[in-house]
DNA sequence: GTACATTCCTGACAATATGTCAAAAAACGA
DNA sequence: TCGTTTTTTGACATATTGTCAGGAATGTAC
């Protein structure tokens, strides 16, 4: 199916190189680094060749978003996949979302660009459904999980609280660190050696104060956490461990 | 001395005119939106003029960033000086920011814009300067409320966490969620109709967590944040009922 | 009021983008 | 091998930012 003819594998290989070639300059150069003109002379064909692959520039861009927002899916549903307690489910997805962002830090790029720009006009209706779809199974799959958690009595939610209102409260939290982390030195300044245990334990005295259980003090979650690297994510952790 | 002559008048009006008609321009089409050239035609001047007020195009959007980040820290600043114990003054300091953001909506189209492209290479020392320090203070005056809730014993953070980390919590929890908010039409399909709303009851969970006295159940802060709106920042509250 | 100095404004110019499309080239199929 | 289809090309149209020499307006001294 892949190699029909020479010149089919041909195509998809380009398709391959751009996005990888558009994620680099992306990444280096922010929007006007991606410069179809440098692509295309780096790839050594024409720009009208790359208009034969995407649209417009911004089709790229969104490509390689869905492109990562794919891969964090996957990582959501291995973690909520976890045998154990709810919140230590819970605690599992905060691995994945931490795991994703340090391993692909470019993420957050090419997602602060999508955000900023108005490029939602420009790009198809089937990729824009698709960073959609891809948004609401993560909360979904999270909400599943505080849904759990409910039914088993190990936590109650404030009245007029959803459990979607929790994860969006998740997700903000770890949205905002993200893009705080990539986007400023302030954390450094503000003695923050460790970021992202500081975003951890903010989370565990927010999931605590809805008084979800078992509670932080009652648990180890610090070395529960390690566990789940080893278990749930052990090419991804090494891959990490390799890069630091 | 701001009439020294009716020329220099002139150009310090012009200088009020280019920012209001940029930020308008932003707000409505993104930083694409913001053409020089179009901006000049509006304003009945020549291209070269603008360049007169503003190195490049990045400057006008730094000076725009810069313009509303004085008004928030101004709110916070005001807050913080609520009469109360901590926690409602840091709950005053929620209401600052939720105020801020519905008042002044179009601050984080900029903010995303100004953290997406590479624009810092481009933009004067002196510009960079101010954005960080006007981030500094506002983290500043939040971590106060924090030590004087600790000085006072309604509050113990756990092993290895400071008051820094704490705001860097709720900084990104609030910057995230008006960023998905601004972004994103994920809320009302989650079922999300008053996010605003949803982060309050969230951050109270957090701060609970802590065990920051006194606990939510012990205190009506809805009715609190109504008053504190109402003596710190009628003018603010009443502009916001207007619009809404 | 006039002459001179200074400041300010202009619009053409260079450089660089994106996106289009007719024509050429390559690949395919019988 | 030859006609058909697909793919690639590069010139073109259009738009944008930033520069700068020269000209216009303004301020100042007498």
């Amino acid at each position: 199916m892949t190699t029909r003819t020479p010149k089919k594998q041909e195509i998809h290989d380009r398709e391959l190189r751009i996005m990888e070639l558009a994620r680099e300059m992306l990444l280096t150069g922010g929007y006007h680094g991606l410069s179809l003109d440098s692509l295309a002379a780096e790839l050594g064909v024409s720009r009208g060749t790359i208009y034969n692959h995407f649209k417009c520039k911004e089709e790229i861009i969104l490509a390689l978003l869905i492109e990562t927002m794919d891969r964090r899916r996957e990582m959501f549903q291995r973690a909520a996949g976890y045998q154990g307690v709810p919140r230590v489910r819970l605690a599992a997805i905060g691995v994945a979302a931490e795991l994703f962002v340090r391993l692909y830090p470019d993420h957050f790029r090419v997602e602060q660009i999508v955000k900023s720009d108005s490029i939602w006009d420009k790009t198809t209706e089937e990729r824009r459904s698709l960073v959609k779809t891809c948004q609401m199974q993560c909360v979904g799959i999270v909400a599943g999980i505080v849904r759990d958690g409910m039914a088993q009595g190990h936590v109650t939610l404030p009245e007029g609280m959803t459990p979607e209102a929790l994860v969006f409260g998740l997700w903000s939290m770890t949205e905002g660190a993200y893009s705080i982390i990539a986007t400023s030195d302030a954390v450094k300044e503000l003695g923050i050696s460790d970021p992202f245990r500081s975003i951890r334990l903010n989370i565990h005295g927010m999931v605590d104060g809805f008084g979800w259980t078992p509670l932080q003090k009652d648990l180890d979650y610090h070395h529960m956490m390690e566990q789940v690297m080893k278990d749930v994510f052990p090419e991804e952790y090494s891959r990490l461990k390799q890069a630091w």
